[in-house]
DNA sequence: CACGTTCTGAAGCGACTGCTTCAAAACGAG
DNA sequence: CTCGTTTTGAAGCAGTCGCTTCAGAACGTG
């Protein structure tokens, strides 16, 4: 046909998540796009349409690679809770590492500084955290089939207590860099199961 | 001695703070902030240093109104955990206020989007978090007293948990509309102590 | 090798960024 | 009424914003 690309498209979209993630979607320009990609602003443009588009696939790969690790800490063997508690404090120390730039979630900054202006990533990281709510909803009935979590209560209505924490935490994780505080609350929301 | 100012420093830092709620900070140019106040950009730099140093201000300006009303919700008469409920029920509607323009929290913001990126951001935040703690400590504590919580457990962990969860429903209450699901993890909260 | 298509890099579009300058206006004090 | 001080609005600084244009390079195909 014609000249190919001359780049890894999924290599781009990865370096472009990297920069919105520690950037923010209005703290990053395209000329950063183009730095951390290695792609001049014409390329960009005709591979994806434009600066929102490309957040848009940046938080997919996101899904698709660190959402993707925090499930598969769900679904690792053992006991319910200690999964949950090995996620939990998986992404707190994710959250205090000063190496990573104190980045936190990008799914929960995309909701908290885009999802209120644009629909579609509103959708998509409501997608993305229903899909977390499943897989919690799953442990905690594990859990309670294991005799682990009482019964008594809805799965799915712990599952959201779980969830809620969780991202609770993850917002405290920006001002308070107590881990030791932070793990407490780990473990005050499990025994309140 | 000379000319004096033709402007209510008050109503100038409202009205930056609305400003900046709704679009965040990087959001916010110093041409909003001088229409949303009136205030040309010489008068806006003369009288607060900069945009960083109204920002600030802005801050402190939400945890005397927004945050002491939270407070106050807190500290009105009656149980416990009917005013726990309160504070986060009306969060929770403030949230899914279309006509508020579902800006969420100021001070959740701050910490989301510019904590990492600023230390006195971190620890005005920071400080806000902690009153708020201590509040809620308070109410644990006098609901722990008067029979309505479990008393066996520490009072400021379950300060922090309730706290944790009520965060992270204002998290999700960014992408999800469904208020019963909400006032739904509310309830199985205050189940929970 | 030549053709047709696609991709790339550099230059640059108008608009906007945070902020400064400065002369004129507006006051209180003597 | 004048002087000294402060505030104000308009204009504008260099730099950046998201994005486009376009000529030429770089390929697969016939």
């Amino acid at each position: 046909m014609a000249r190919p690309r001359q780049f890894d498209e999924d290599r781009v979209i990865t370096a472009a998540m990297d920069t919105f993630w520690r950037h923010g979607y209005e703290g990053t320009s395209t000329r950063d796009l183009s730095e951390s990609t290695g792609l001049g602003p014409s390329s960009l443009y005709n591979t994806f349409g434009g600066k929102r588009e490309l957040y848009l696939r940046t938080l997919e790969r996101y899904y698709e690679t660190v959402t993707a690790e925090q499930v598969a800490l769900l679904n690792a063997p053992g006991p319910a809770k200690q999964r949950l508690r090995a996620m939990m404090l998986h992404s707190i120390d994710d959250d205090l590492d000063e190496a990573e730039g104190r980045r936190g979630c990008f799914a929960m900054n995309a909701a908290m500084e885009v999802a209120a202006l644009d629909p579609d990533v509103k959708r998509s990281v409501r997608r993305s955290f229903d899909r977390v709510e499943d897989e919690l909803c799953a442990v905690v009935a594990a859990g309670q089939a294991a005799g682990e979590i009482a019964p008594g209560r809805d799965a799915r209505a712990l599952a959201r207590l779980v969830q809620s924490t969780y991202y609770g935490l993850r917002v405290l994780s920006r001002v308070q860099d107590d881990r030791t505080a932070l793990v407490g609350t780990v473990d005050g929301t499990l025994a309140a199961l």
